[in-house]
DNA sequence: AATCTTCTCGCAACCGAATC
DNA sequence: GATTCGGTTGCGAGAAGATT
């Protein structure tokens, strides 16, 4: 049974008694829920709001109180409570200041947290804070102070219970809360609580300094971690690859992506959180412990399958990452080169198409490439053109089937080709002016405008008079000898002779 | 991490025509 | 008539990206 107070702290008097089955169900379907609702539209701790406040009916928790005037020195009559009988249960409370996230969610932390040791949980009469209640066997009115420190300090270490109103006679105004928790078979036997235990306060010294160390406070990570929407926003989960308005850009980039399995089971939890905060860190270099700890949070209790990592070890796990990686600079992530990438614009499916397509046209183009490179080998060689022969000249860069299948069309590109060039020297040509003259183009043919064309000389045309060329014959003539000795990597060959001439030397000949 | 989707490649078997 | 070679086809492997 606790003390019951009707007119509340305006006027607490009187002797009247409640029990807590009664307490929970004023909290649950509270009379004075109009008064509670106009209380929490008026601004918090505002001269109306206090005064209405005070007129909501209050209890003593801990216990039923005898309330006498007595005298103070000044000669005052007040009235003194007096403890008769204990409840046997403790009330803390956690201001609404501390709590930044919605009430709901807070009282759901706490419970993951410690809902083997809270009898009663709910929102305080303001609507934004929690008040909660501990049964405790072996409770007595001499351990009542050490006991109620003890659970502040060390049990509930990481929650922020307020410490304005600690006495064994404070009062608890009778909030509202339909969601009201409550579980009556939890009980804490308290008799061995002791605060004198060094070690435990030293310990608790020594994380709070560590935290403060690394830029954040205990109480501020362990009661309000950033919500995911605005994680989500802010942080980047994959490298950022800009598309423009396209569907798709093809462009090697060395992408990295943070990987989220749908479920983390256990044995996972540790390696798994640790890759997400190297990628993290990696695709987030102003990222602050902070954020990492808000993120795994909410990963830890999203994606475990509905049994998370206790919070304690989820904290350490990462602050020991976080700092690793901060002091040796080494982020352990996966990276890999991305060609394909596609405009996030676009629904999954075609994203999924068109990364296929273009994937495989890719992949194409190299065989087609690798052949094209051989034939003009066979060609400048005055060898026949067969599978089997590029086969040969391609030195194993390609099986003999994807030869069959495409190196028609690739002798159709060529032809295609060549005959581009031969309208670009014919045009060159006229031009010219000199119409008998056999001329040869060196390198690939350039496409330029008619305009330009008039303008341009022979030479930047890349148009050699074959009378001219034919004193550059020896270095044709290396080159295909090149092509004999190195097969059919024609870029190589070309390289090579390069290096030993110093100029470029591909020809085409236009008859 | 595992799975799905889409695409190309490589392999092997085969057919038919040309060649020896 | 046997062998060689070009061309086709089915099937599984593997690559890359998206999705869950």
């Amino acid at each position: 049974m606790i003390s019951y107070y009707n007119d509340g702290l305006k006027k607490v008097v009187g002797d009247e008694k409640i029990s807590f089955d009664i307490l929970q169900s004023l909290i649950k379907a509270n009379p004075n829920t109009e008064l509670i609702e106009q209380l929490h539209s008026e601004a918090y701790k505002s001269e109306r709001y206090v005064a209405m406040k005070k007129q909501l009916p209050c209890v003593k928790p801990h216990g039923i109180f005898d309330i006498i005037p007595t005298k103070n020195k000044k000669g005052e009559v007040i009235n003194t409570a007096v403890l008769k009988q204990l409840s046997g249960y403790l009330y803390f409370d956690i201001d609404k200041n501390k709590i930044e996230c919605e009430v709901e969610l807070y009282k759901e932390f706490i419970l993951q947290e410690y809902a083997d040791k809270i009898c009663m949980l709910g929102k305080s009469v303001g609507g934004r804070g929690v008040f909660f209640l501990v049964k405790a066997t072996g409770i007595t009115k001499e351990n009542f102070n050490e006991v109620h420190q003890y659970f502040r300090e060390i049990v509930f270490k990481k929650l922020p219970i307020d410490t304005e109103a600690l006495g064994i006679a404070r009062n608890f105004i009778i909030p509202m809360d339909e969601k009201l928790y409550i579980d009556k078979s939890i009980e804490v036997d308290v008799s061995d609580c002791k605060i004198n235990n060094e070690n435990n306060k030293k310990g608790i010294k020594q994380y709070k300094k560590k935290e403060e160390e690394r830029g954040c406070i205990v109480r501020d990570t362990l009661t309000s971690f950033i919500t995911i929407d605005i994680l989500l926003k802010k942080l980047r989960f994959k490298t950022a690859v800009d598309v423009g308005d396209a569907d798709y850009i093809i462009k090697p980039v060395e992408f990295v992506q943070m990987f989220v399995p749908k479920v983390i089971t256990d044995g996972k939890k540790h390696k798994t959180f640790r890759s997400m905060i190297n990628h993290l860190m990696f695709l987030n270099p102003d990222i602050t412990l902070f954020e990492v700890h808000s993120y795994i949070n909410f990963i830890n209790q999203n994606f475990t399958n509905d049994s998370p990592m206790g919070r304690t070890e989820m904290m350490r796990t990462v602050a020991a990452e976080f700092e690793r990686i901060t002091e040796t600079g080494e982020k352990f992530v996966k990276t890999r080169i991305k060609k394909v990438h596609t405009n996030s614009k676009l629904s999954g499916k075609d994203r999924n198409i068109i990364a296929n397509q273009q994937n495989g046209k890719l992949r194409k183009d190299n065989s087609f490439e690798i052949i094209e490179a051989s034939i003009e080998v066979l060609i400048a060689m005055e060898m026949e053109v067969t599978p089997i022969e590029i086969f040969k000249t391609a030195k194993g860069n390609i099986s003999l089937p994807t030869i069959k299948r495409h190196y028609k069309t690739v002798l159709e590109q060529i032809e295609m080709k060549k005959q581009a060039e031969i309208k670009t020297a014919t045009k060159a040509k006229i031009v010219n002016k000199q119409n008998n003259t056999l001329y040869a183009i060196q390198g690939n043919s350039k496409r330029v405008s008619d305009r330009d064309l008039h303008d341009m000389t022979d030479e930047e045309l890349g148009i050699v008079p074959w009378d001219v060329l034919r004193t550059k014959e020896t270095i044709f003539k290396s080159q295909i000898d090149l092509h004999k000795e190195y097969g059919a990597n024609r870029t190589a060959a070309i390289k090579l002779l390069e290096k030993n001439t110093e100029r470029s030397v591909s020809f085409r000949f236009i008859f």
